[in-house]
DNA sequence: CGCCTGTAGTTGATATTTCTACTACAGTGG
DNA sequence: CCACTGTAGTAGAAATATCAACTACAGGCG
């Protein structure tokens, strides 16, 4: 749990367990709560101001984006990240709220297409100004344009490695 | 929602939001994707190898390092950027488990001290080299130094701007 | 002291997420 | 055609997080 020397190698440990390097250490928790910090306050001004959570904005993304504002319930899941139960109690309350609409989808007959509705469609015009400008205000106007590419870069090359396996 | 042009500047539209940059808006879904990516799936492999959740975890890694393994409260609750309401249903159910120990502040009668148990320290010495070799593999081996450094760096200065406001 | 404002922590209700099991259909190979 | 395996989506229960009071005490100031 402490360290006590600063190697540059990462130490092994009995159970060949190769520890963090201090540095590492350093790094990693910055990104930890740095990420914490940042998606709650993101989380929080969204709901303040749009009373859409993060998800739903997600979500209404996604659609907006999508030929025919329609996705696939399996693949707005797999680009949100989300499993297919969270998506699927996420859109059932965004379609009570007439935010999207479920229909049944021709080619496949296990799939479900989700379409964003006019309503939908109005509600993240609305909220995009205020969202965008939170994440400008919080992060992009924080760092420098190379600052804010190595962290893309860094956490592209970590979600390719995750789609991957 | 879309960008037909590759402005370097980023335009300001009618109401005065400055929109992002397709770079930005690649930067910044990287980023997010990503860390949805690694925190899912950090979550599940220490849920699965100890049956703790990272919040759980992280709880006592803080308390590891604390003097006597105790912190106040409202010290465990600032550092992990949880919410007070959140922490003390977490540390509950924490107590219930046996890892951690409640007990009245002797400085301030408000307070409440939170120790961690021999349990709890035996726990966290059986999941660190799991959790360790997870971070290990999804994030800082698949980076290179400067990658992990320039993450760090950049997290580091977003978590500090939103600690001052 | 007595009042006021702010901080520390808790609680219960509500909302969201996760877990587990389930139905239905697709695609493959006998 | 039929079994078998895998994929798509859903539903209810359990776990967790958020929200909105609320109690109790600290510290400042008249």
């Amino acid at each position: 749990m402490t360290q006590t020397a600063t190697p540059t190698r990462a130490p092994v440990n009995a159970a060949g367990v190769r520890w963090l390097t201090p540095a590492q250490q350093t790094h990693w928790r910055a990104y930890r709560d740095g990420t914490a910090l940042l998606m709650d306050v993101l989380a929080r001004e969204l709901d303040e101001d749009t009373a859409l959570s993060l998800a739903e904005y997600e979500v209404l993304v996604r659609l907006s984006e999508a030929p025919g504002r329609t996705l696939r319930m399996s693949e707005l899941a797999g680009e949100l990240a989300h499993s297919r139960s969270r998506l699927t109690h996420t859109i059932r309350r965004m379609e009570e709220a007439g935010l999207v609409q479920r229909n049944p989808c021709a080619l496949d007959a296990r799939g479900v297409n989700c379409t964003m509705t006019d309503l939908g469609l109005q509600r993240i015009v609305e909220a995009a100004p205020s969202h965008v400008t939170a994440v400008r205000t919080h992060l992009i106007d924080v760092l420098t344009d190379d600052q804010l590419r190595a962290l893309g870069t860094a956490m592209g090359i970590v979600a390719h490695a995750l789609r991957e396996s």
